[in-house]
DNA sequence: CAATTGCTTGACCGTTTGGTCAAAATGAAC
DNA sequence: GTTCATTTTGACCAAACGGTCAAGCAATTG
């Protein structure tokens, strides 16, 4: 599976179509089928077959609007990244460190709990050696990491953290907010009967911002 | 440690077991091969033939061995496990938490740089749904999880640690020591040519075991 | 050496699956 | 209602893949 990175972000290019009322919703019919069929089945195991009967139409249907599955799943990938990568930009170099990566944290953690199947659908993509986004995590992504590292070493150099390398930290945010999207069968296996009771996501928060924060605050 | 795997049926039964050279040199190749093709491709990616052309051998032949690919798939998973929560089952109740932790967190990221597709074969698995060692998590591991949560609790009575929830620490531990494993692509292409660089992987060891237990110290 | 057993493989089969196509059904426009 | 474009699908194809089989090859044994 080698497929290079389209990045069709051209919105203004194609703008030469009218989308119909029953194209909007057949596609994203089509889409959100699709997300929930690759998050757990990955780009090989899922087949256009499922997603059409998902979507609630035949396979020829599906192919009607999307001429490959490669083409479906390159549409889900590039839609769900922005909402995935949209609190991270958010970070304020001009906010009080703590209280950013709180949010930021919070949010991620909000996010993996609700939308658990766009995080096991990068997951996925990822392990897999990230054949479709490898390039744009080599740049956009890469841009925006460099700029919140030097964000980050500021608030270092300001003494308002400890002293810890940049890269790791978002890492170590990253892995852990993630986490709970992307083994969430292994969490509830070991965690039993608790990690269905209500509050389990904000016991979870508490923790995981207490440790973080904590290992991080000025010392 | 003894890890009975559900699917793993007679190994008592079959007590006769010759094992000559050649079968012996034969299945470990496979395996090999097996972890390897797994890791990148996923259970449903990967083919018996690449297996069987990784470790040098014709598909018949492979099949000669092992009588079917989820069975090359539960071996090679029941094979890794073991290792794999060794230095977890190794925490010591009597030693110093924050030693003891440091130690495991160490082990894993040293598992991780050493061996990242054992790792990513776990991951795959997991997010998959754990179809083959779902109820191997949900006895052997939960069990193993739950007596060491009675040994953090312990540790944080005595005042030894921050007051924090067990299972979300271990959790913690477990994301971010897999991260940097099954997201090294990503990490690579974030964090450019530091990734490459020697010493990267000890950096990251200081960084994450710095965050965590300056995390989980008691205040 | 002969013979029994263990090891190896080319050829083959049935199924799954991504994708095509022509034709039918539906809707829009007049 | 007629016409034209859009939408939908049953039938089909080719490739990939898991698995079988019978026959060939090597090794061990007596």
């Amino acid at each position: 599976m080698k497929i290079d990175m389209p990045q069709s972000k051209n919105k203004a290019v194609k703008e030469a179509k009218p989308l119909s009322r029953i194209q909007e919703a057949n596609r994203k019919a089509i889409l959100d089928a699709a997300v929930d069929v690759f998050a757990v089945s990955g780009f090989r195991g899922a087949t256009i077959d499922e997603i059409a009967s998902r979507a609630g139409m035949s396979k020829p249907n599906l192919l009607y609007y999307f001429k490959s599955k490669q083409q479906i799943y390159q549409q889900v990938l590039e839609q769900t990244l922005e909402d995935w990568l949209a609190p991270f930009a958010a970070i304020d170099p001009e906010g009080d460190p703590i209280e950013e990566l709180r949010r930021y944290i919070t949010a991620k953690l909000e996010m993996s709990a609700k939308r658990p199947e766009a995080s096991k659908l990068f997951a996925n993509e990822i392990i897999h050696g990230a054949p479709v986004i490898g390039t744009f995590l080599q740049t956009t992504l890469k841009d925006l990491v460099d700029e919140k590292t030097k964000v980050i070493r500021h608030w270092v150099g300001q003494g308002k953290l400890a002293p810890i390398d940049p890269y790791h930290l978002i890492f170590l945010i990253w892995a852990t907010t993630q986490h709970y999207a992307d083994f969430d069968v292994q969490i509830r296996a070991v965690a039993g009967t608790q990690a269905g009771r209500p509050g389990f996501a904000e016991q979870a928060a508490q923790a995981v911002l207490s440790i973080i924060l904590n290992g991080i605050r000025p010392r």
